[in-house]
DNA sequence: CCTCTATCACCAAAATCTTCATCCCGCATC
DNA sequence: GATGCGGGATGAAGATTTTGGTGATAGAGG
């Protein structure tokens, strides 16, 4: 999964770099306009599925890049400093995915990345811990080839801890980051739905439970 | 990892980067606004992972500061004297990522500042003494990469003393920064604590005993 | 109105923490 | 060199906290 960074400020660039490939991407940075033009007709560039571009450019800007873009069949999400309006709407109506304005969060970038991927069908099909798949365009998991039957909240919170493996989570964060930021409710919740999941998939040993703080789902010893 | 003080109080300032140093960033002092603007372009200061701000300062305030910290993908904790509520919904509104009202407590300064680092993608995810490498996205503790389970509080324990490497914390310290301002006990405690990581992590030499005073993790001769 | 899901309350079980008693070491004194 | 002392280390038991499982209830959606 072939990812372009065209971003012109070298530390930005391989901190974004350095994060996608931690993420499982291949990130592929590029520096200034002219060159991103030149590149796109490359063959390595062509199959990119997206593009990360800051809008103020040596050579030529990011808008004047949706151009190139498109006709290569990449999405786009722009980077950018201005966080006026003008721009964002500028840049949206010229057909890009979205939008982040610096300095970001990495992993809302990762999660907007994930979101983007999705919507334009390129994103990772399928997720596989064990011999349990997630394939997430048919919005199904199957355990040993067997159909299993998740609930809506119980397969969010499979997909979520599946692609971020071996990452721990606090109740908290998840109750942030699939039930909604403003969720108030009691975060032993959560521990009802992992109850579920290590049952349903006999996960029991595979999500571990780090005590006073939440969960992780570990992918060692496969 | 690289951080701007920008400060025109020398004493402060100095004192901030003698702090950051020790804690094993490079510190990056800058004494006014118009000089800060400048060296913004500057390579050595355009890939800082954090710029700590004073609000006001000679030539361009703190404020006016943000658009350039920003352009640059910067993030930025403000320091203040002014306390009101005015200032800081001012500041946060503007994009900084905290806030810091001085007079404050370096330790504290150090937790926040890792904390963005964190929240923004900039963080060391490991800390490594020895062969022993904390992930702190995994919450995980491997030695010589071989899994090691630790408690919650001997984990919290560990990664107090190896990010503040070299530096002593009394037992009274140590209390209130893991168990919590308000705790009520006994410090001997902190003692058992100890004991189950150097036997655990076979830190033996590693954590230093100061007598009547608490305890040292030491990492010179690596 | 019925069905399915999410949430919460509750208890048992497991894990974790604190305290305490004891042992050990280094040091100063006799 | 023996003895007493201040501190630190260690092991284990009891206390406390946290987690897991289940069923009742509320709420959404058809």
């Amino acid at each position: 999964m072939k990812i372009l960074v065209i971003e012109d400020d070298v530390s930005i660039s391989e901190l974004i770099c350095m994060n996608l490939e931690a993420a499982g991407y291949e990130a592929f940075p590029l520096f200034d306009g002219l060159e991103a033009e030149r590149s796109l007709g490359d063959a390595v560039c062509h199959d990119a599925a997206l593009a990360l571009v800051d809008v103020m450019l040596p050579g030529k800007d990011g808008f004047a890049l949706m151009e190139d873009l498109r006709r290569a069949g990449i999405p786009v999400i722009y980077l950018t400093a201005k966080d006026d309006v003008v721009s964002k709407v500028h840049g949206l109506k010229a057909g890009a995915e979205d939008y982040m304005v610096k300095p970001f969060e990495i992993l809302e970038l990762l999660v907007r990345i994930e979101k983007v991927l999705e919507r334009t069908g390129r994103g990772r099909e399928k997720i596989q811990v064990r011999d349990v798949v997630i394939d997430l365009k048919e919005h199904s998991v199957t355990k040993a080839g067997a159909r299993v039957c998740l609930k809506p909240l119980e397969y969010e919170l499979l997909v979520m801890l599946a692609a971020n493996r071996n990452m721990a989570f606090s109740r908290e964060e998840l109750l942030r980051r699939i039930w909604g930021v403003d969720y108030m409710g009691e975060t032993r919740t959560v521990d009802v739905h992992i109850g579920q999941l290590r049952k349903k998939l006999d996960f029991h040993e595979v999500i571990r439970t780090i005590s006073k703080t939440g969960y992780r789902l570990e992918d060692w010893g496969e």
